[in-house]
RNA sequence: UGGGGUGUAGCCAAGAGGUAAGGCAACAGACUUUGACUCUGUCAUCUCAGUGGUUCGAUCCCACUCACCCCAGCCA
């Protein structure tokens, strides 16, 4: 795998090496209330690759200070996910586990004159915080004394309020330029229960309060996020500093990743699911990871994407084509190559004997002998693909079949086209060829080479497969597409449902096979489920020019 | 019009005063039991958003300008 090299591994190194830091410590802390998308993969390959560079590791931290939302199913999704991801984290925590060591904290503050319990309601509070131009005001609240401060956010915890009714602030700058200083809440009621902790407490920390605290907590030294939160920063550093944390932890931003035409979120994705638009999280269109997993993206190919696509201060946008580019490259040397034929063509091969089928050996991945190899049927009828012939031979580039040429057949003979039956419009729909016995696959044959190679399925073997993004495979053994007469173009309507046939060979597919069509796409089985998905997706083809 | 962040090729992304890495894509060619893969070559030179300045020398330092992103939740 490809070392992973950005500007936070250099910010690391010189920490280790100028001494501000002895070991290297992250964590990936995502808040359970929703799947993770490709773009949590980013930032959990970053923080676990990042640490492994260093002999360090990682946490995985729940961010549950909100139980709005929440919820164990989220919890043990995500830790299926980075299971599959390959990444196991040196400890699994939970924010809401320092709910009490964090409320300790928050009295220290209260005691040195740095939090106050504040009566304003939301509306009010809004009011009092000034635009993005004109400083705030002070709350009335602001000057409680300690003593009063500490009994009323002993009553908040004692559940004496409302929601709403009151909050712990800090008391910082109501005029400071950056809004995020103007006196932070750090408590908030919520009457809600927790997923975990039930109805213990009635107040929650908000992020910017808890999360540095929990860093510290875990001896965390560097803290990566969006940059989204680069404004909050200075506020990060002032509750280390005024809790009096023990360990320091800082904090560092990154940009967020974006891919072309993908929605990535939360709240799309999930009007996608509730709409009914997709089947589900794991629909192999959705960005999320279960979705990328269904679609036959592989954790390898992934991290490789992520790792090559590197890491910076710039919100980038990616091009989705790039993830399909990482998966035929982790596959390539992986994944067995069967033959499909989509839209067939039929050949005729004149000298070839009527009713016999002879088995060829066939290499499952021509560049990898390792996987094996495979027998495939030839015989006199044959499917070729329609885009694989055409009558006169364009250029010099066309190496494919074309009248009086002849072409390899992959794992077979040459065959060369000697002429065409056309329908009444002059489109081709049956070729009559012959074959050369000497030229058979593996034979050594050199005495002439053949206008390029091209794929192909004996027709009377062939099964007929309907390939459908969302739906299981399916067989289809119909009267009318098992005879020769089956040349019409099934797909020229159907861009989620693609008809064609495939070799013998695959319908004994198990469940974590993944396979790549010749210039065509990828077939996986759901390595779990035990489902079967064939994946046509034109974007994976191994040809630009489909 | 307050604060913060960012501008390097079609897309990512290094370089942090010494003469613009790398990857993807693209294009050209070689090879090939598919044109994929592999290999070779090309691909920023009135060049690093723009304009000035400092300097022997600036993508890098300074000043100003422009563009885009983030912030006014008791969300994270």
């Amino acid at each position: 795998m490809t070392e992973i090299n950005n500007f936070i591994k250099t910010i690391m190194e010189k920490d280790l090496e100028e001494g501000r830091v002895d070991y290297i410590r992250t964590r990936f802390p995502p808040e359970p209330n929703a799947y993770l998308h490709i773009g949590h993969a980013r930032a959990i390959v970053n923080d676990f690759e990042l640490a492994k560079c260093f002999g360090g590791t990682t946490n995985l931290r729940f961010d549950d200070t909100n139980p709005v939302n929440e919820g164990a199913q989220y919890v043990d999704a995500i830790i299926d996910d980075l299971k599959w991801l390959g990444y196991t984290p040196a400890n699994v925590f939970f924010g809401s586990d320092y709910f009490e060591k964090t409320y300790e904290r928050a009295i220290l503050l209260i005691k040195k004159g740095l939090a106050y319990v504040d009566d304003l309601t939301p509306e009010q509070m809004t009011e009092y915080r000034g635009t993005l131009t004109e400083p705030g005001k002070n709350s009335p609240w602001r000057d409680r004394s300690i003593e009063e401060n500490l009994k009323l956010f002993e009553e908040m915890r004692a559940g004496k309020y409302a929601n709403g009714e009151k909050t712990l602030r800090a008391k910082i700058d109501m005029a400071h330029p950056n809004i995020n200083m103007r006196d932070p809440v750090m408590y908030r009621i919520l009457h809600v229960p927790h997923h975990r902790q039930g109805n213990k407490w009635c107040i929650y920390p908000m992020y910017d309060f808890a999360h540095p605290l929990q860093d510290s907590f875990e001896g965390i030294t560097h803290s990566m996020c969006s940059l989204e939160y680069d404004n909050h920063r200075i506020l990060y550093d002032w509750f280390v500093e005024k809790c009096e944390m023990e360990h320091v932890p800082h904090q560092y931003e990154w940009g967020r990743l974006n891919i072309t035409n993908t929605i990535m979120s939360k709240r799309y994705l999930r009007q996608l699911v509730e709409g009914g638009y997709v089947t589900g999280y794991d629909d192999p269109r959705m960005p999320t990871l279960v979705g990328l997993r269904r679609k036959g993206l592989t954790p390898e190919a992934i991290k490789e994407f992520i790792i090559y696509t590197g890491l910076s201060r710039i919100n980038s946008t990616t091009d989705a084509n790039d993830l399909d580019n990482f998966l035929r490259e982790d596959q390539k040397l992986k994944a067995t190559r069967p033959m499909a034929i989509l839209n067939p063509l039929k050949v005729v091969i004149d000298n070839y004997p009527e009713g016999k089928i002879e088995y060829l050996d066939a290499d499952n991945n021509m560049e990898n002998p390792e996987l094996g190899k495979r027998k495939i049927p030839f015989g006199k009828y044959l499917y070729i693909e329609q885009d694989d012939f055409i009558e006169v031979k364009p250029n010099r580039k066309w190496k494919r079949l074309c009248l009086g040429e002849e072409v390899r057949l992959m794992h077979a003979y040459f065959i060369k086209c000697e002429s065409i039956v056309k329908d009444e419009n002059g489109n081709p729909i049956e070729l009559h060829c012959t074959y050369d016995p000497a030229t058979k696959s593996g034979s050594g044959f050199e005495g002439r080479k053949p206008n390029g190679t091209i794929h192909f399925v004996e027709a009377t073997t062939a099964k007929k497969a309907q390939f459908n993004l969302f739906e299981p495979l399916v067989w289809d053994e119909t009267e009318e597409t098992k005879g020769l007469d089956f040349i019409e173009r099934l797909n020229k309507n159907s861009w989620n449902k693609v008809y064609g046939f495939v070799e013998e060979s695959l319908q004994d597919t198990k469940p974590g096979d993944h396979y790549q069509f010749i210039r065509q796409g990828y077939y996986c089985t759901d390595k779990d489920s035990t489902k079967d998905n064939l994946i046509f997706n034109r974007t994976c083809s191994l040809k630009s020019s489909f």
